[in-house]
DNA sequence: CATGAATGAGTATTCATTCAT
DNA sequence: TATGAATGAATACTCATTCAT
C-alpha cells in the first residue's frame, strides 16, 4: 500500500521549503565557509542525510538559496510604487517605512538582503559594481523615483544609480546589524532617508 | 660566520610585517572560515611553513591581526579633531575628505575597516550594540563632534551615538565595495556627510 | 475479511523468491559492497522498505542467496552422471553438454555460478584451495569421474581434485563473460573438455 | 632554504609510484568498492590525506591504476616471441612457462591481471566480447602465434580470436587463485597448454 | 629560517536501515 | 504489506598543522 503521491510530492516539497528558509538565516549569519551542515541540520532540525535527499551538495544548496531570495524578492511593490502617481518624496517615504516595518519584523527579510549583498559582492568578483540579474530590476525602478525626486528637487543630485546603490547599501548595513546584533536599535527613518532626500 | 643580530631581528620583523599586511586584505575578502592556509601563502607568495613561524596558528594570526588593527587604526588624528577649536560642520568635512582619501589610496585601509567592522558584528554576538573596547576610543571623539554640531544647529538631532554608529557603518560599507568591486565608484563626500549634516 | 491464510503465504514466498533470483543476478554482476540496496530494490521493481519486509538485513539477504544457491544447485545430476554404468569420457560430454546449455539459457544459472566461485575466493581467505562446505559434493563426484577416466586413458594424469577445479573454474570463467558481455560467444563444447580430456 | 626541488622531485614520483603499486594488489582484492580509503592508506603505510596529495579522488586512483597496468603490461615480449622464427608450439611452452613464473613470484603480476580483466568485463558493459585499447595488442600477437600453430597442425582449429581468450581467461582464473587463496597450487603447464595445443 | 610533503582531526557525503503512513 | 522519506553511522575528502630537509 503505497503512500498517495500527492501526499508524498507535498511532503517533499514542505520539507525542501524548510531546509531553504532555514538555510537562509543560517548562512547569513555564518557565511558559507562557516556554515557546517551537521550545525545547519541541527539548527533546523532534522538529520544531516536529509539535506541530501533535497540538496545534491552543500553548494548546491548555497546556490538554490540564492536562486529562492531573487524570486522571491518583492519587486513588485517597489514597481508600484514607482508607478504611482505621487510625489518623489511620498515615495521614499513609503518605501523606507515598508523597509524598516519588515526589518524589524521579520528576520528572514534581513537574512535575505544580507545573503544577497554578500552574493552580489563575492560573485561579482568586482565585473560591475552594478547590476546584476534581478537587483538590476529593483535598482531600475529605484532610479526613476530618484530621478523624478531629481526633477522635483526633493532629491539631492548626483548619478541616480550611484544614490539607489547608497540607499540599499544602507539597508544592507543595518539587515547585518539587526542579524548579529541584539540589542540592536533600527535606524531612524530619517536617517536611512537622508541617503537620498534634501533636508 | 652568523649574520648581524641586528640584520636577523630586521629580517624576522620585516617577514611578520608582510604576512600581516597581506592576511588582512586577504581575510577581509574572505573571511575567516574562507581562508585556507594554504590559499593565503600561495597569495603571500610564501610556503605554507613560514606562516607558522611566525605565528602559532590561524587563529593567532588572526587575533594579531585584530590587534594591529586596533594599534594602528589613527586615533590620534580624529582626537586632534575633535579637540580644535573649530565648528563641528568643519570637522566632519576634514574627517570625510580624510576618510575618503584614506580609502582611495590604500586597500589596506579598507581592509582593516572592513575587518575591523566584521569582528565586531560576529564578535559581539550581540551583545551590545556599540562600543567594544578601543571602538568605543573613535567614537567617544566622533560622538563629541555630533554633540557640538547638533548645539550648533548642523548635525541632525538624534543620539549621538547612533549617528556615529551610521557614519562609520557607511563608511565600512564603501570599504568592503573597495575590496570586493573594481568598476567601484567612491561615495562623495557630500553623501557621506549627509549621513549626519543637515542639508 | 482477511485474505486466505494460504494465498498470503503464497504472496509472501513468490515476493521472497523474486527478491532472491533478481538478487542473485545484480550481486553478480556488482559484488556485494558494489551492490546498493537503493539500486538493487529499483533493478528488482520495489520500494527499498520491501527488501527489509523479506529480510533482516543486506547481510542475511546475501547469506540467504548462497544458502539458496547451494540447495538449488544441481548434485544430483552429476551424483547420477557419476555413478552410471558408462564411460568416463561421454559422462564428461554429457555433463559438458548439460552445462553449456544451462549457461546459454539460463542467466541465473550463470549468476549463481560466478557468485558462488566468488563467494568461495572471497571466504576461504585462502584457507584451503579446494572444498568448502557443499562444494566437495559436486568436486567428489567430479573427482570420482575423472579418476575413472584416468584409468580408462581418456582423461589427463595429474592430481584429480586439482583437474576438477580447472574444470569448473573455467566454467566460472564463461559465467563471468555470460554476465558482462552481450556479444558473448560461448566457449565450445571441446574447448571445455579439453581442460581434461586428452586430444 | 627551501628544499631542492630535484629530490621534491623524485620524493613525489615515488610515493605516487609506491601508492598505485600496492594499491593495485588491494583493488584486485576487494574490488572499487570494496576497497575503503582508509583501510588501503594503512596497508600502504601511509596517511589517508597523502593519497588526496597525489591523487584527486578514489575514482581517479582507480583509473590511473588502470592507465599504469596498460601502460605496463610487458606486451614486447609476446611480440618478440611471435616474431621468432620458430614452430608455435615452442612459442606456446616459452611463453606459458614465463606467464607461471612471473604467476608464482610476483604477487603485483597477478594483480595485474585480475584488475585489467575485471576492468575489461564491467567497462565493457558488453559493448565487446574481445578487443578493448592494448588488450587488442596483446591479442594480435597470440592470434598471430595461434595461426601459425593451426597451419602447423599443433594447435586445435577454432577461431584464433576465441582461442586466444581462452588462454588468458585461464591466466586470469589463476590470477585469481594465486590473489584470493593461501594453500594455492599453480595450474601447471600441460593443463595451461591444452587450452590450444593439441594432444 | 624556509619549505612543502605528510598527517589526522574535522567536515562533507553516502547508504543501510527504520518507521510513519 | 508496501512504500519512500528520514536518519546517522560509515566513508570519502579537506585543511590546519607538523617536521625532515
Amino acid at each position: 500500500m503505497p503512500k498517495s503521491p500527492e501526499r508524498c510530492e507535498e511532503i517533499r516539497t514542505d520539507m525542501r521549503n524548510k531546509i531553504l528558509h532555514k538555510s537562509i538565516l543560517y548562512f547569513a549569519k555564518n557565511g558559507f565557509s562557516g556554515t557546517k551542515i551537521s550545525d545547519l541540520s541541527k539548527y533546523i532540525g532534522i538529520g544531516q542525510g536529509t539535506i541530501y535527499v533535497y540538496f545534491e551538495s552543500k553548494d548546491k544548496l548555497f546556490q538554490e538559496i540564492h536562486q529562492m531570495i531573487n524570486r522571491e524578492k518583492d519587486i513588485s511593490q517597489i514597481k508600484l510604487l514607482a508607478n504611482l502617481p505621487i510625489p518623489a518624496k511620498q515615495k521614499i517615504h513609503k518605501l523606507t517605512k515598508e523597509v524598516l516595518r519588515q526589518l524589524e519584523e521579520d528576520d528572514l527579510f534581513a537574512g535575505m538582503i544580507a545573503l544577497n549583498t554578500q552574493i552580489l559582492l563575492e560573485q561579482n568578483g568586482g565585473n560591475s559594481a552594478y547590476g546584476t540579474t534581478y537587483q538590476s530590476e529593483l535598482y531600475k525602478y529605484m532610479t526613476k523615483i530618484i530621478e523624478q525626486g531629481q526633477k522635483e528637487g526633493s532629491i539631492v543630485s548626483g548619478n541616480s544609480l550611484k544614490l539607489a546603490d547608497y540607499y540599499w547599501g544602507v539597508v544592507y548595513l543595518y539587515s547585518l546589524k539587526r542579524l548579529f546584533t541584539t540589542k540592536y536599535e533600527i535606524i531612524n527613518s530619517e536617517d536611512l532617508e537622508r541617503t537620498v532626500l534634501k533636508q
